[in-house]
Formats: structure tokens, C-alpha cells, sequence
DNA sequence: CTGAAAGCGCTTACAG
DNA sequence: CTGAAAGCGCTTACAG
């Protein structure tokens, strides 16, 4: 079908030079004299002449080329992360010319064979992966077969290898201040399930603000929910039928406090107002939502750039334990957190628990 | 840094075959002694042997990659779309063990460059690409270096090649067709500048339903601004700031949508009811919006498995124009569609029409 | 049924 | 400064 491109072979013939001196002058060997190189470069480019890769890579014993082990997401709307993620990964491979490669893969299990044949099948010259489990298998695989990678995201046990995060626990600390600040304490935590480091580091700092506020978690204001705005919308239905209920509830993600405000409305509360919400991620689409959401932005422009710069290091023989990068999310204030203002059923509530 | 991985050589030693044999018994052919075939196979599994992929493709000839041309977004919430082509793609491609590329350039100017390195050098047998130009020089660039590829919208002139594609044209012919069932007749058309086949498609669809149903497309009522919520915005600013506005709007996007919605509301206006508008795309994330968007669905969710599919075949040698998909998109009531209800700015300004 | 050899299209010491 | 040759790790006619 493709037309048979010119190799290094009838170029030479056409400048009736040998093939290595062709492939000398085109990469600039010190040894050619420069006007032979430029007569070289030359033909090159009048015969469309671009060396084969899979032979080059072939035979430098590299190849040249990154993977990128693609998240599974349902139908999420979490899904722009990758598209930019992507980008910044580009953007840093492609100073140097490499490539990259996308993977994905049904099962986790199917995601181990996938790693393995890849970086034994010489595919790969580095990986990254993203949300890590608290102890991720993948990782230790990689470590196994000693293939250069870098995680988006954390496990428990964060010390021997590369990543990249945004502290979360340090964001669910400055949303619950900021949540206290404007007089709230019964506050609500919206999850997900906690197998992700993710997810429990942002429960972490929930709790963490609790207690140092002088607050006890009340367990049953944790709801743990499926991963999606679904999910937050029945956790929150659960938390807002509770017989005290909470003023104000932090999410795992913006997608779920999506959720969240479609339950608080439908309970026919006003988010912001009768009960606040804060999200996390900073997705622009909060700008949109009834009302639009606030939200701990992560600064998530660069993390697919520094990733790939990371990884390129690590290739290059850097230490991995060196690259850890830890950014901090900020809070963004748009609508949907207020002053604490009971409602008169709550109003109800409280003055029983003072009674009693 | 990675650990070496056991070539051909050291696993035939292991055996005390020849590569040659190695290599036929593990490519399963006929004329391997079926003993011998599963000795080489099991000792293969036990030393972690897997073909290198570099030295095998260039030996059969077929880089048995494809590569995807990452449209460029801005930071526009209109993105998970390519994680979901993505994910498509490489379900299409895995079955066939084959590997995708993503690629991506700053300019257009760029872009073709990129291309043209991509076939040159042997590491694509195909690739997608997106979002074409009424006359898109990229698809005459493939078609000139005669390089398999299949596209994700259409061109003007869409005859001799593939592509895959949602009808733009008729998707906006239904949504004003249920506009003027609703009883409107001012109508207007937020849309994007129009050198995307896609943009001109919609708006085509626009002005045809208009005359079928006997009305004339005022072209003040037809804004053209940047593709993305902001852009939504601001044309819909001066749609309502008209002398004679309009009391429904259909919007390229949902995210230009997402902006009209915005303009009208702080119009003290309430979208639905005030003033209808229908986005384009059918994103999961509409459900949030304040209110909830209608909106024409495309079926999104098989375009990437299909577009894979589709270059698969052609690589195998079929005729590229025989694979031209044209699917429908489908109206998604929710809640900014609504029966016609003029203000009392519009009514005055409707008998002032009538009395003149 | 298996071996020996050529070839895919490059790069890179080694001579001269 | 350039040529001749080996090698990267596979696949695949061709012998026997």
C-alpha cells in the first residue's frame, strides 16, 4: 500500500558513495569532510531520504520510545486529565525525538502481561503509569525487570521511585479549614473506595483538619460511593437523610461533588447556601455547574511535561528516588461555599442535642 | 538501565537449536515437530523470551503501528472526546497486537512536517486524524505519500478516501425542526469560525431547516466566534443585546452552549423557558449544567473502534472510499428546550413589528 | 523436520 | 577523509 520510501542504500548509490559514509554525514561525524556532508544532506532532501526507525532504533540498541499506560475510567467526565496529560508528555518527549505509545487493558492483570511484553519486547524504553494503587503491582513488576518509569501519583510507600503529586491530604486540610473558618463543623467526607492511595490521602486530611480543629470525625459522615457523579449524588442522599445531617460536605474529586449538588438540590436545599460543597481538581467545567463549584484546583497544566522530563532523566541514568515532585492544590472559590446557615430542620436538631 | 532481555540467539543456545528453527516453532509453523514446538514454547515462557519487536518489524517490513494525530484544543472542556477515541482506537488495534502512536504538533505547518517524518521513516502504517478543513492538506499529503489513513470528520469534497463521521448537517436540521415545533421563529446560530467542515456542516443544517419550514435565516442572527465556552458567551451577549432577539439558540458545541447559557442568565434571563438553546455532542457533563442541557448526542462512544477498524481493512488493501460511515446524532431533552414564551421585551418588540 | 544463510536498513568500530 | 565489514535481532526462502 505505502509506497516504498528511499532507503539509506540508493541514496548512497545515487551520490555513488558507500552507505556507511552516507549515514556518517548525515549525522554529522566530525570525520566527513564538509562538503561531501553537505552534498549528502542535500540529496537527502531532494529524494525525501528519513531513516528507517525500526532499523535505527534497531541497531543503537534503543528504542526510543515511551509508554504511557492509559487509566481506565468509566464514563467519567474525569477523562480531560488524560488528553492534557498527554499533550505535556508529548511536549517533553518530543525535544528529543522520541515517541510515545499508548496503552490500555481491560483487567489489571491483563495491564501486568501488557507491561511485560512491552519492555521485553524491547518496545519501551520507559513507562509511565498513573493512580497508583496503596501497594501498586505494577510498580514492583517494573522494578523487577529495572525499566525505567515514573508514577502520576503516589503509593503508601512512596520512596524508591519516581512520581509526581499533588498533596492531597494537604488540599482536604485547606478545603476543611476553609470550611471551618466560615463556621461550619458538622462537615461531610464524599469518597471513593480506598484502594487508590488517592483516595485515602484526601481522607487522610479530612480527618487530619477534624482533629486539629478540636472536631471528631463522626463516621458516619464518611461516605464511601462509586468513583463518578453518581456515586456522590447517593452518598450525599445518604448524608442529607441522616437524622443530623451535615452544613457542608468535602468530595473526592469535582466530578462527584457534581453529585453532590444534584442531591443537595433535589433534597430542596441550595448548595452554598443551606449546605456548602467543595470539590477537587479545579475542572473548568465547574464554572458551569448549579451553582458553579468551588473546588481545590490542582495545577495539573505541567504534570504531564514534568513527568516526561523526569522519566527522560531517569532513562539517562538519574537516581529515581531524586525526581519526586509534590505540588500543592489551591483553593478556588466560586459558589457553592458558604457561611454556615442552619436550615430549620437543622436548627431543630441542634437545639435537641443542646437539651439533651 | 533496563536489564537486557534474552534474545533469539541465547534462547536457541539454551535449546541447542538454531534461531531459524526457534523462530518457525514459535510462529507456529507447519512444518515444526509439534514436540519441538512445545519444548521451544516452554522454555521461551520459562526465560521471559519475547520477540524483539523492533528486529521483527523490520524484518517483515510492517511497522504494525498506527499513529493518531492529537487534534489541538485549547483549554477547552470539548477533550474527553480524544480519550475516548483513544481507547477505541486501541481496542481496534489490539486485536491484531498492533501499537498506537500519539502524535502531536504546535502548528499546522508542523503537522505536515510530522506527517511526512511519520511515513518516511517507517514507523506508522496508518494513521487517523481528526477534525479535517474544508480542504484539509493533510489528507492530500497521505494521499500523495500513499500512506493508508482514515479520517474523523469530513472535507468538503469527502469522495476518495475514508472517514467516519457524525451528521453535522442533519443533526442541526432536527434541532431547529424541534425549535419550530416549540413555536419558535427566531431562531439564532452560535457557531465557530468556518474553516472546520464541521462548523460549516452544522451551520448548513441550520439555514436548511429554516427554509424548508418557510422562514428566512436573518443573518444577525448568526454569530460566529471562538470555539469554546467563552466564545459561546460572548456571541450570545450580542444575540440578546439585538433590537429583535431571539428566543432559541442552537450552538455548535455544548461548550459554546455552556456559554450561551451563562449570557443568558445574566440577562436575568432563564434559559428553557426565556430563551431555548440545544448544544452538539451529547457530553455526560450537560446533566450538570444550570439547567440541564438539551442537546444533539453523537454517538461518540464507537467512533474510535470503528475509525481502527476501518484503517485495518484498508491496510489490508481495501478501497479507501468504500469506507464512508455516516452516523446520527440524536435529540437529548433535558431541560433548556421549552415552548415559545416571549418576555415582555420581545412581546413589545413583536407588536411594535406587527403594528409597523 | 531442522540447519545454514541471506536479508530487513540502519550504525559504528576498524582500516587505510 | 572514505570504504569494507560486522552487527543489531529478527524472518524466511532454500537445502537436505
Amino acid at each position: 500500500m505505502t509506497s516504498k520510501p528511499v532507503s539509506l542504500k540508493v541514496l548512497a548509490a545515487h551520490l555513488g558513495l558507500t552507505v556507511g559514509t552516507v549515514s556518517r554525514a548525515l549525522n554529522n561525524y566530525a570525520d566527513i569532510s564538509p562538503v561531501t556532508r553537505e552534498r549528502v544532506k542535500r540529496a537527502a532532501d531532494e529524494l525525501g531520504y528519513r531513516a528507517n526507525q525500526n532499523a535505527r532504533r534497531l541497531s543503537i540498541g534503543n528504542p526510543e520510545t515511551v509508554g504511557y499506560l492509559m487509566p481506565r475510567f468509566g464514563n467519567s467526565i474525569a477523562q480531560p486529565f488524560s488528553a492534557q496529560l498527554l499533550q505535556g508528555l508529548g511536549e517533553a518527549l518530543s525535544r528529543r525525538s522520541w515517541d510515545l505509545l499508548v496503552v490500555q487493558s481491560d483487567s489489571s492483570k491483563d495491564e501486568l502481561a501488557h507491561i511485560e511484553r512491552m519492555v521485553r519486547s524491547g518496545r519501551v524504553g520507559g513507562l509511565v503509569i498513573s493512580r497508583p494503587a496503596k501497594n501498586d503491582a505494577r510498580i514492583r513488576l517494573l522494578q523487577e525487570l529495572k525499566c525505567p518509569f515514573v508514577v502520576h501519583g503516589r503509593t503508601a510507600s512512596c520512596a524508591d521511585y519516581a512520581w509526581y503529586d499533588v498533596d492531597g491530604e494537604d488540599a482536604f486540610v485547606t478545603a476543611v479549614n476553609h470550611l471551618i473558618e466560615l463556621g461550619h463543623s458538622r462537615i461531610a467526607f464524599v469518597g471513593a473506595p480506598l484502594q487508590h492511595q488517592f483516595a485515602q490521602d484526601r481522607l487522610n486530611g479530612y480527618t487530619r483538619a477534624l482533629e486539629e480543629n478540636g472536631l471528631t470525625a463522626d463516621p458516619e459522615l464518611i461516605q464511601i460511593a462509586e468513583f463518578s457523579d453518581d456515586g456522590g449524588e447517593i452518598a450525599t442522599n445518604m448524608l442529607l437523610e441522616l437524622s443530623n445531617p451535615p452544613t457542608a460536605v468535602v468530595c473526592l474529586s469535582d466530578t462527584m461533588a457534581l453529585g453532590a449538588l444534584a442531591a443537595i438540590r433535589a433534597h430542596g436545599l441550595q448548595p452554598g447556601v443551606d449546605v456548602s460543597v467543595i470539590g477537587y481538581d479545579g475542572l473548568k467545567f465547574g464554572v458551569h455547574s448549579n451553582p458553579p463549584l468551588t473546588t481545590m484546583a490542582q495545577p495539573q497544566a505541567h504534570a504531564g511535561r514534568r513527568l516526561g522530563d523526569m522519566l527522560l532523566s531517569i532513562i539517562d541514568g538519574d537516581e529515581p528516588s531524586q525526581h519526586q515532585e509534590l505540588r500543592r492544590a489551591h483553593l478556588v472559590r466560586r459558589k457553592t461555599d458558604g457561611p454556615l446557615h442552619l436550615t430549620t430542620a437543622q436548627t431543630n436538631v441542634s437545639n435537641r442535642e443542646e437539651t439533651t
